[in-house]
DNA sequence: CTTTTTCCCATCGGATTAGTAGGTTTTAAA
DNA sequence: TTTAAAACCTACTAATCCGATGGGAAAAAG
């Protein structure tokens, strides 16, 4: 299960992609920079009824992890490093609640030895395995662009 | 992840599993019902070293949630109910850890509406019920036979 | 009637989660 | 140059969950 830092996370990143769309579409002739029309964590809040505070270690993180940049100030406020499509689900989750894989010892970015079990041997090594490669399958697929996807838009099924 | 009850729970179920296997290649003439030999709380502890007051909780849960029958007193301890092919990893997952869904409103089991979104409209909804879906392929499909196949062995691949 | 087992209930310390409080720094704009 | 609005930082807290433990009661075999 997810935990709600990943949940809440998820519905301010749909903001900022919405953000980051109508900025594209908008100033399409112009060059507008993502940094010159940030969203601020007030406005995400009014779409997004949640704490305000809570909200704000959760921005912070994902900029620590390298999803958002900032803008100090009056004015200012988060927005997307790179396109929405170039950020994968997967690393979101990674960010905020660590390991995607069922167990440490078949990690990837969390890996850690099994202590009481030889892995070779392992049957249940080998079985979570495979679930975490389901897992990955869609969760390095899917990227923020697909979070702003209205049911009736066309949907990449690829 | 998996919590520490599932993983112990994985790691006990493959002594009963050979147990079974055991039983039925010895057996294979006279009737012997699983019942006449189980295995007891002891004898899993021996070969897999962990708290005994602990697994004795979790075997109870197993044994309320259909997987194992018990046998009380002397010479008693637990078994299997069915074949270890027609116990999926997700029944044992889902009675120790409870849902497999990455979030409570796409549940097949544990559903819970979500209380601040839409479920037809919200973006989130649709992925993670991806995700779930991608889980429990590998879920339902790898049962309890699969966690004592060594690696040496042929395993299924369909 | 003794031993061995499952079964039941209550508790418990530590970690984690979700959230709060209060202040500082930076920036834009009046 | 003052004010307001924003990100940023540090610490704390209340509640919950996790992993485990303790002390038995009930059942079954010999």
């Amino acid at each position: 299960m997810l935990s709600k830092k990943a949940q809440y996370a998820f519905r301010a990143l749909g903001s900022l992609v919405r953000a980051d769309l109508a900025r594209r579409s908008e100033g399409s002739d112009v060059d507008a920079a993502a940094s010159d029309t940030p969203t601020s964590i007030t406005e995400i809040v009014q779409t997004h009824p949640m704490s305000t505070k809570f909200l704000e270690t959760i921005l912070l993180d994902l900029k620590r992890g390298g999803i958002l940049g900032s803008k100090k100030g009056k004015g200012g406020g988060y927005y997307l490093l790179k396109h929405p499509e170039d950020t994968p689900l997967a690393q979101v989750i990674r960010i905020l609640d660590g390991p995607i894989a069922p167990l440490p010892c078949v990690s990837l970015n969390f890996y850690e030895r099994c202590t009481d079990c030889n892995e070779a041997v392992c049957g249940l090594n080998r079985l979570m395995a495979e679930v975490r490669d389901a897992n990955l399958a869609v969760l390095e697929k899917r990227t923020l662009a697909d979070l702003a996807v209205h049911p009736d838009d066309p949907v990449r099924q690829d």
